[in-house]
DNA sequence: CAGTATCCTACCCGATACTG
DNA sequence: CAGTATCGGGTAGGATACTG
């Protein structure tokens, strides 16, 4: 009798009260999203993201990939043996499963904005 | 010369350096899109509203319901003139414009229960 | 180039009690 | 019934300096 409610969807370790509410949790937060955003139609490297993202911190950013590979959606390859480094950032085909959400993110951004 | 990137959006007097985050900034934190994701069909009591989400607090869910309606997505009508209240929230006209956006939430929260 | 390490702040959100 | 008031903790995220 530790649960409230016993219908809770978890995935990777965390618990959620509802579908909407896992999907929010996995890309959810501040940047998640964006990156994600940036990530849909090209590989990129940590450097190109920055400058796509260029009012994130770095630290930040790179807490947020890190979740990102965590969870499975982005994968991190690194493709020189000694500094400097060369890393590139790519959606596995996990997360292009979430690409048309993506999308539908992005699109109502901007319709939003052009109603206000 | 205040602003780093003169490509920022608008919405409801905050500022979002990319559609996505905008969206995001509009349904994002822990309830909202769980609250648009029970008004989607039908409306609903602010007691059944708690009934749906048995984990989160008053508070919370007051907070989150006045955020959502201060961004027109959502509208509050009282039924009753003393207590006890009556009160219904439903989805207005532009916060119906979010539907297809949450159900792919949802969709995608089922999704990746499935796979895990 | 691609990150960590440290430090710090804001604010999101929970628990509980009270009110029109 | 439908909320607010008050208090407080945890953590997401920012600023800056440093490293392989």
């Amino acid at each position: 009798m530790e649960e409230q409610e016993p219908k809770m969807l978890e995935f990777r370790g965390k618990q959620y009260p509802c579908c909407a509410s896992l999907t929010m949790g996995v890309i959810g937060g501040k940047w998640k999203t964006v990156i994600l955003f940036h990530l849909m139609n090209n590989t990129l490297r940590y450097s190109e993201l920055r400058k796509a993202m260029p009012t994130v911190t770095e630290r930040t950013l790179s807490l947020q990939l890190k979740d990102l590979e965590e969870d499975g959606l982005i994968s991190r390859t690194v493709y020189t043996p000694k500094p400097p480094l060369k890393v590139e950032y790519a959606l596995t085909e996990f997360g292009k499963t979430l690409i048309p959400l993506i999308q539908a993110v992005a699109a109502w951004g901007d319709y939003a904005v052009s109603c206000a």
